[in-house]
DNA sequence: TAGGCCATCTGGTCCT
DNA sequence: AGGACCAGATGGCCTA
């Protein structure tokens, strides 16, 4: 396909995209990055050599987390159902002034696109409604021919709103920049925001669980007394956990047991 | 104007 | 046989 062979885009949301699509699939990245930053953060990977890679550092393109399904219908680009723009059974209406077109029995809707609306060619069109010319015996099988040609097209149509009602929903719940004058993620770009959401999402449980049990580890009451890691202890898979420590070893007492109630930097794990 | 993205049509293949 | 899935082709729309 040929949207796969040149991913760059024109889009103004799409270098955001790139940056975390591509490029973001090591996610502890996020942890260092000062600051509470849940958000998505160039790996400095291959992506970073991409000319929106720095664009996804900017936090005022930071995820607002799930717009709801309204927000989504709002945004440029959206596709619209042929069913909504009061466009169902147009293909009916002219079949019946086109011999060629007709139907058995009453037809749905999926049956009868709008030619004006959609994006095919005229090629395609044409080849649809244009008259055979064929003998008045192979007329009926041609006639019956392009009814199940309609109902091939119609089911197909209905398969990729399918897939693209999917994609809609999976848009809703992964983190990137919802509103109206952004235009929604592509399809590529989403699945690709998808994937590193996920992986980043895994990575992150995965710190937690490690900095739960390092906790649980300790002496009871380490952290009032000021947490000191081990001395055999890496911290070097504890991103976060290694940041918490080293603020806490930088700040008088007081300071640290203010720090811990109210849910420092520490807190955003 | 070129490039990216998209919707649609279409024919082929596989499965039930 | 009919339906689902897939990929190629095509043309429209939009943006830089």
């Amino acid at each position: 396909m040929k949207s796969f062979d040149c991913e760059s885009s024109s889009e103004g949301d799409e270098p955001t995209m790139h940056a975390i699509a591509r490029g973001a699939v090591e996610p502890p990245q996020w942890l260092r990055a000062g600051g509470p930053n849940w958000g998505w953060q160039a790996a400095g990977g291959p992506s970073s050599s991409h000319p929106a890679a720095s664009s996804a550092l900017d936090p005022a393109g930071f995820p607002q987390f799930p717009a709801n399904a309204e927000e989504n219908q709002q945004v440029p680009g959206r596709r619209t159902p042929l069913s909504a723009v009061g466009l169902s059974g147009f293909y009916f209406q002219g079949g019946q002034s086109n011999p060629n077109i007709v139907g058995h029995g009453p037809p749905s809707d999926e049956n009868n696109p709008d030619p004006g609306c959609s994006g095919q060619s005229a090629r395609a069109q044409e080849s649809r409604l244009q008259n055979p010319q064929n003998p008045g015996s192979s007329k009926g099988k041609n006639r019956q021919g392009k009814t199940v040609r309609l109902n091939i097209n119609a089911r197909e149509r209905r398969r990729m709103h399918d897939l693209n009602d999917a994609l809609d929903e999976l848009r809703g719940v992964i983190p990137y920049a919802h509103s109206p004058s952004v235009r929604k993620l592509s399809k590529i770009a989403t699945l690709l925001l998808a994937k590193n959401y996920i992986l980043m999402q895994a990575n992150a449980l995965e710190e937690m669980k490690r900095i739960i049990g390092y906790l649980q580890g300790t002496a009871a009451g380490a952290v009032g007394a000021g947490i000191v890691a081990p001395p055999a202890f890496d911290l070097q898979g504890f991103p976060a956990a290694a940041k918490f420590l080293q603020q806490q070893s930088l700040q008088p007492d007081g300071a640290r047991g203010r720090e811990q109630g109210s849910g420092g930097p520490g807190a955003a794990v």
